[in-house]
RNA sequence: GGCGCCGUACCCAAGUGGUAAGGGAGAGGUCUGCAAAACCUUUAUGCGGCGGUUCGAAUCCGCCCGGCGCCUCCA
């Protein structure tokens, strides 16, 4: 099977073609960055990273762009209320531009945490004016937008497939549409491509309609055929933001080049707490930094990878800690594993069919990135390992490390959860914290050929107070660190 | 009201026509001074309900019940 992706254009599975043959343009709608990132904002990108990872390793070379709205994205998106970067900064009573700064850090310390790679190109929307200028003027120059008062609006009656991705008749948005306060739109649905700005407005430049700010949608059609062309492969987004963002960001790149704009639509699913939408009126939203003080960031990364993108995911306090325990197995299991590679010498060839589960898990991602069942597919792995490691049998550092780039594939480079950094540290180059360590094993092993088990107890309970598991075996006693 | 999604064991969650993955929890066992880790066995004749199509349906169709999302801030 070759790669099989869910487009929402067509609402089916279809085979993976790039425009380009070898190459992928992607193209992912970022945050608007106002405040800290939430467990949704982790959803979405670990999301289009999976994505982004495996197009990686299947062999395409993908140009990934993910934006930073900095500006124009309002706190209603019927082209009303005030813009979210302004409003936080008059709260804050600061600069605008630091409240961009402070909040795009926050969240590249977040995804990186999350072991989320950083796209090719961060472009901001403030950095992008001229773009959207010309795509509007050559908008107007069309036919397609009308300039009201110093602010120009797209003419959604002009494009006759407005509506296509989110599968909406232009009757039906006039029925749906609220009662509109201003009267500048010549029909309710129109969408603003930009805004004329009153005097006391922070962020604004200079355009043929006077001084203004650019609309939200248009960014991102901006950016995008700025760095990837006027037609390119993917486009991933939140599936809220199907309509009416990406809806309008298809109408205004289509109307401006007369070509189709995007060949895949890709939408992830939505994060719930506790079996209720996470909302900013409902005051249940997690922080990911919240979230990191209690569980492993690649824990979160875990959780969210063993259901599908396009899968409604619960976040709770037990489904976490459940996660949190299937996702050490894992990390048990590699680290016993890396052990034996770094004592081992001469031996057996370990039997593991690895072909077999390699495959299994390509075409687990081939349909449509299908995470769970690859992680299903590195249990079963696991299962099979775990059986050798404690079978008795002395097995080559050699084979055992084809079993390791297995694990490295899917598990570090595909999947991002089970980092090349997950090593025991009983082995390897020692410091003098090891070499204590391994002197308070040795005096407990002592202990224990004497059967003074309250001692020998004592010193393993000390040293996982201090966070350092002891785990006795046969071949003698190896340590770990929490994970 | 319009558009769309979902309902799989105690919990989470794959599976879109061929006879129910995986994780957690529970029970029993192996190993062990104990613990931990690991492994083995076990837990859905059934996939919200009722009909229908089919040799065969969790998977397709219809109706009903229940939950959710978007249309309004939010990834």
């Amino acid at each position: 099977m070759s790669l099989h992706v869910y487009n929402t254009l067509t609402r089916k599975k279809e085979e993976f073609k790039p425009i380009k043959e070898g190459e992928v343009g992607m193209y992912v709608c970022g945050p608007t960055v106002y405040g800290d990132s939430h467990i949704g904002h982790a959803k979405s990108y670990v999301s289009f990273d999976l994505i982004y990872r495996y197009l990686l390793y299947s062999g395409y070379q993908v140009l990934y762009v993910q934006n930073i709205t900095d500006v124009g994205h309002l706190t209603d998106d019927a082209d009303e209320g005030e813009d979210k970067i302004e409003l936080e900064a008059r709260k804050r009573k600061l600069q605008p531009m630091a409240v961009v700064e402070r909040y795009t850090r926050s969240y590249f310390e977040d995804m990186d945490r999350l072991h989320v790679l950083r796209p090719d190109i961060s472009p901001r929307a403030t950095g992008h004016i001229i773009e959207q200028i010309g795509i509007i003027q050559s908008l107007i120059d069309k036919g397609y937008a009308y300039e009201v008062n110093g602010s120009v609006y797209f003419n959604i009656e002009k494009f006759r497939e407005y509506g296509k991705l989110s599968g909406r008749s232009l009757d039906e948005m006039i029925a749906g549409v609220r009662v509109e306060s201003k009267t500048e739109k010549r029909h309710p649905a129109d969408f603003a491509l930009w805004k004329k700005a009153e005097p006391e407005h922070l962020m604004k430049w200079q355009s043929p309609w006077g001084i203004g700010y650019p609309g939200w949608h248009i960014e991102c059609s901006a950016m995008s055929m700025k760095y990837l062309g006027e037609h390119f492969d993917i486009h991933g987004g939140g599936i809220e933001n199907q309509f009416p963002h990406h809806e309008c960001e298809i109408a205004q790149s289509e109307a401006a080049t007369g070509k189709p704009f995007v060949k895949y639509w890709l939408h992830n699913n939505m994060v719930t707490v506790e079996g209720q939408k996470m909302g900013k009126s409902l005051g249940n939203f997690v922080t990911l930094k919240d979230a990191f003080e209690r569980f492993n960031p690649l824990v979160i990364r875990f959780f969210i990878l063993q259901s599908h993108y396009r899968s409604p995911l619960d976040f709770s306090n037990d489904a976490l800690a459940a996660a949190e325990k299937g996702y050490t197995r894992l990390i048990n299991t590699v680290m016993a594993l890396r052990n034996k590679i770094d004592v081992n010498q001469g031996g057996e060839h370990i039997p593991i069919d690895l072909n077999l589960y390699k495959n299994n898990m390509i075409d687990a991602m081939d349909d449509d990135f299908n995470s769970p069942q690859a992680i299903a597919h590195l249990f079963d792995l696991s299962r099979e390992v775990n059986q050798y490691l404690h079978d008795g049998t002395h097995y080559s550092a050699s084979s055992l490390e084809t079993v390791d780039n297995l694990y490295r594939a899917f598990g570090d480079t595909v999947l991002g959860i089970l980092p090349e950094s997950v090593h025991s540290s009983s082995s390897g180059a020692e410091n003098i914290e090891g070499d204590l360590i391994q002197l308070l094993i040795d005096v407990r092993n002592e202990a224990r050929k004497q059967k003074q088990f309250t001692l020998s107890d004592m010193i393993r309970d000390r040293l996982k107070e201090s966070g350092v598991h002891l785990e006795d075996s046969r071949e003698g006693t190896n340590w770990k660190r929490d994970t």
